[in-house]
DNA sequence: ACGGGTCTTGACGAGTTCCTGACGCCCCTG
DNA sequence: CAGGGGCGTCAGGAACTCGTCAAGACCCGT
């Protein structure tokens, strides 16, 4: 099982190493944000022990960022105690929350608890011909690599997310555009029309991005 | 969302509770591991808050039972923060362990990622052919998917929230409509009709769209 | 400054959805 | 038995939504 150790203290992080490496565990080690993000796309680890105080991003954007293409178990350790960062952590989608200083022996308990809770994780969407990798930002359509501007790759992911299910016009506007927009329903019409023309084999019979007229679009498999 | 309260501390029984009544979860209460046994079987919650310290059996030997049968979310309070117990207990299965003196908020947050992580179970409708799954917005019949219009939904998504139950003339009309609407009972007539021309067998027999002559409609499974 | 790609914006036809009124039916009541 | 209220059905036109296109603005790296 691969562990990813994202801290900035490197008493800490040798500590871990050791322990982790004791269960037979691979581990990975960076210490700031954007190295984290990287490491988390390129190698895929099976579980994140994610420090809230980096020096570049803080873990909750990393952490925020992180849940937007992965399921993967986050631990997050922080020095701090305060009640409502940890409510923020956990409902951003950490599966636990350690405060220093800890037990050795508990964090690697709790390391194991939310190992063993992961469920299947589907780094792979398959649908057709079509292969969708979140993790890789990478599109295939029968083979060949799809190449997808920001904003295309930002509403396909929104909808990839969630398959079969209905995501809503003002949602996806509010998540691709920011949130000031809500209204502006047209750019949605233009750039699900340039994502079924790469991605559909008949752009004007699309199977997979689905208009539900008056409500949203859905991606369906 | 159910949950079952394991604790023989009254007050803290309470402020739990309240706090978990206040998330609009129903919420199971008991004192013993004995009746927590028995809870578990018979009412099946969908999440258990557990605490270690009960009178007759311990909370580990009632976890230890649980986890033969079941893998349903335990969240545990102890008033120990000895780490040999909670490596104990998160090994025998346990999704968390907070130690007392705890905040509420971060117990809450707390239970809603154990039971964020387990709920990916989707509440369907299941009604004879009928599947209704309300998060996305998709009706089947028979296997097919059924295509609605918005207003078509939101009347349907309102009878479907409370199976078997009525709902007055005037609340659709409020809640589909707007707060405006209330008088015009024409509408209710035309769309029910389509809504049974989609999803019943005999639209001119209902089964599942019942009218309650000058109340409402009801949703029957 | 230039050029390529990307994003915004408006406009149009085609198709769908919504509103509305009219009609006939049933059941209940007087 | 007649009257009335509530219900289901139908169909037309108004209003809306969608897909598409194209022009212009914007943002890079060269």
């Amino acid at each position: 099982m691969k562990v990813l150790v994202v801290d900035d203290d490197a008493t800490l992080r040798r500590t871990l190493a050791i322990g982790l490496h004791a269960e037979d565990h691979e581990v990975l080690i960076v210490a700031d944000g954007r190295s984290a993000l990287q490491a988390l796309r390129e190698d895929r680890p099976d579980i994140v022990v994610l420090d809230l105080g980096l020096p570049d991003l803080t873990g909750v954007e990393v952490l925020r960022q992180l849940r937007t293409w992965s399921t993967i178990p986050v631990v997050v350790l922080s020095a701090r105690a305060e009640s409502a960062e940890k409510v923020q952590a956990l409902d951003l989608g950490a599966d636990d929350y350690v405060t220093k200083p800890f037990g050795m022996e508990e964090l690697l308990a709790r390391i194991r608890a939310a190992a063993r809770r992961a469920g299947s994780d589907i780094p792979l969407l398959e649908a057709g011909d079509l292969v969708i990798d979140l993790p890789a930002r990478r599109v295939t359509k029968a083979g060949a690599v799809v190449r997808l501007t920001p904003t295309e790759w930002g509403l396909l992911e929104m909808l990839v997310r969630t398959p079969g299910r209905l995501v809503g016009q003002q949602d996806l506007l509010h998540e691709v555009w920011g949130p000031a927009y809500g209204r502006e329903t047209n750019y949605l019409r233009v750039y699900v029309g340039g994502l079924r023309k790469k991605l559909e084999d008949d752009p004007s019979r699309p199977r997979h991005l689905i208009t539900e007229p008056g409500m949203g679009y859905r991606f369906e498999i």
